[in-house]
DNA sequence: TTAACAAATGCACTTCCATTGCACTTACTA
DNA sequence: TAGTAAGTGCAATGGAAGTGCATTTGTTAA
């Protein structure tokens, strides 16, 4: 079990007080965030901070960008061992329609989708939308 | 073959001369469009008046909203007898990385997805990304 | 230990798209 | 043909994403 710290530095990126505190942010989490959720998390913050520090994590593949058809980008944390840097493996998302969190579903993997003759898939991008298990029950 | 006034009419919709044109404008593109794209097509129409028609469009059901992963949405035509608001009878999209352009694959039926217990599924929207026919060759 | 440099942070500002309020015009209906 | 409802155009707002620059913090090497 890695520290954050190590994990971080693993990761070569600089470990700073903010950036811990919004990866345990994230960690605790079970659902995938928008900006404004940590910015609200994080009222002392700069929004440009966060939004920065996001970013990193995204290009160091910490988190990953997913977009739930709500029109504003969320972003979760990536699994151990998680390789959302290689395109074939994707996982996909639920978004719940009533209390309208976002999760992934991380071992349910994407099927292959055929695609017309001439046409190359490099990526896909599914989520299904409904009603998840703490609002049907 | 219904003209489209009849279409219209047929979906209670009062046929302008507007909503002609940008129903002319849909069925020739191949592609889905932004309301940008609509916008750059009929330049002495107001953007409000383009946005409403196809809000009204969408409504009864004549186009349907696309979220490629682009951010800005789009929107094309619905099919002869698509059921779009039917919630089982999704089609698929393919954006392509290289021109931009995404287009509907009508005859590509999504595949069940199984999601975890007590989660329940009302909607899919399944994007594939990658080069088409067109950038392909 | 400190000087020097690089990276991180905060503030202000900009841009782009989506959306709404209100006035005016056009089209149906009695 | 008058009256009403729907459609259209102009102006303005709001939210989220993104950028430039000055300041602060952290790292490295003399």
């Amino acid at each position: 079990m890695k520290t954050i710290e190590q994990l971080l530095e693993s990761k070569q990126i600089r470990v700073t007080a903010m950036r811990l505190l919004i990866y345990k942010f994230l960690a605790e989490k079970k659902v995938a965030v928008t900006l404004s959720d940590i910015e609200n998390a994080f009222e002392k913050a700069d929004r440009t901070t966060l939004y920065r520090t996001i970013k990193t994590f995204e290009e160091k593949v910490i988190v990953h960008q997913i977009d739930d058809g709500t029109g504003i980008t969320k972003y979760a944390l990536c699994e151990q061992g998680c390789n959302c840097d290689i395109k074939t493996d994707l996982h996909l998302h639920f978004h719940c329609n009533n209390c309208n969190e976002t999760i992934c579903l991380t071992d349910h993997k994407i099927p292959q989708i055929k695609v017309p003759d001439g046409f190359v898939s490099e990526n896909v991008n599914l989520v299904v939308k409904g009603i998840c298990d703490k609002c049907s029950s």
